[in-house]
DNA sequence: GTCGCCGATGTCAGTCACTGACATATGGCG
DNA sequence: CGCCATATGTCAGTGACTGACATCGGCGAC
């Protein structure tokens, strides 16, 4: 049925980021999404669960490939190590997807509805994170910690990187790590 | 025009949770909140921006309370010092308030779209917080490094206090805050 | 090759969140 | 008493999302 190499779901996350960037979020409709795809609003809402979540397939890579090189980490450091070790090893994926995500971001960021939606992928990414540390016989109260302090790092390298990209982001990591602890040890 | 002294908004916040927690979020129209409040539905949206704002009015009162005490907060011993002077100055309003939010995290922390919301009134706190650590003198970047991982720190104390009151929630911060310290230091 | 099955899509009708415009009522105040 | 500001009611409309059912296109069984 479908025509143009059939790659629906592409053609909808493409065009969705261009009508959004063009005419933002909010006067942006599903339908006119479909159409620019050349599909109709029911195949839209088939593909995403809502229209936020057509801009949020990243998430779910990044994921996966967080909680593979978690599960590859050395232990011997103990758990913050543990994911600085992940997350070290998911910045060249970042960094060559910076033409995209930098557009992405500056739209998401904008938009409060969808600022919110990444939100709650940044809260499923840290349970996910809680979870593989776990695995790796943290007990679950400390990995439960120890990955939220540590989204909150990644997060916010991640940021100063999308702002200033003059530092690379595993520099950025580097500074914000050493920077939570000189935070931390302040007693 | 309004009757039974007045009080709509509360009024509506009272209905929208017991409705909610009879037959669901989704299941509960925002009409029928407003009839069961004695309100029209229109008069609902004139209170709160959507359906899911009417049970986030905490936050407000969260980050006033939270913003005053930072901002009486001895700065001798660092940013993250403040931030946890400033949790321990709020944990009687919340535990003062905990046969309310009892059930209302029941509510939120098991429905997708309100949870949602919960995480978005978290960023907006950390912001503030952030804001109010900058006021203080805290340079842009620390502020935002310790905000995040001061919040990180308090939900996830306030969490474990909500799942097992045995401990008061002053005595989980100081456990969280010791705990975070240990992770942060094994290098 | 054709038949029949299955997954993806189209079509249609319906619900509900939310909004703008306008009318109306209430309570205070000169 | 009449005026005014503010809260509410009324009504019509848009758009997100869903369920039910029809259709199309490919693909393996035969």
């Amino acid at each position: 049925m479908a025509r143009l190499q059939d790659d629906v779901r592409g053609r909808l996350q493409r065009a969705a980021l261009d009508l959004f960037r063009a005419q933002g979020f909010e006067r942006t409709t599903a339908a006119e999404i479909a159409a620019e795809a050349g599909v109709t609003e029911r195949t839209f809402f088939r593909h995403f669960a809502d229209k936020r979540e057509v801009l949020f397939d990243g998430e779910a890579v990044l994921r996966d490939a967080l909680t593979a090189a978690l599960a590859d980490a050395p232990d011997a450091e103990g758990p913050m190590a543990m994911l600085f070790h992940a997350f070290d090893a998911v910045t060249p994926v970042l960094e060559a997807n910076r033409p995209f995500s930098e557009p992405w971001h500056q739209l998401v960021s904008t938009t409060p509805a969808l600022h919110e939606r990444s939100l709650a992928k940044t809260a499923a990414l840290t349970d996910a994170l809680t979870m593989s540390l776990q695995a790796r016989g943290v007990p679950e109260h400390r990995a439960a910690l120890a990955a939220r302090a540590g989204m909150a790092s990644f997060v916010y390298a991640t940021l100063a990187w999308l702002e200033d990209p003059k530092l690379p982001l595993a520099e950025r990591l580097d500074l914000v790590q050493r920077e939570l602890k000189a935070l931390v040890r302040a007693d």
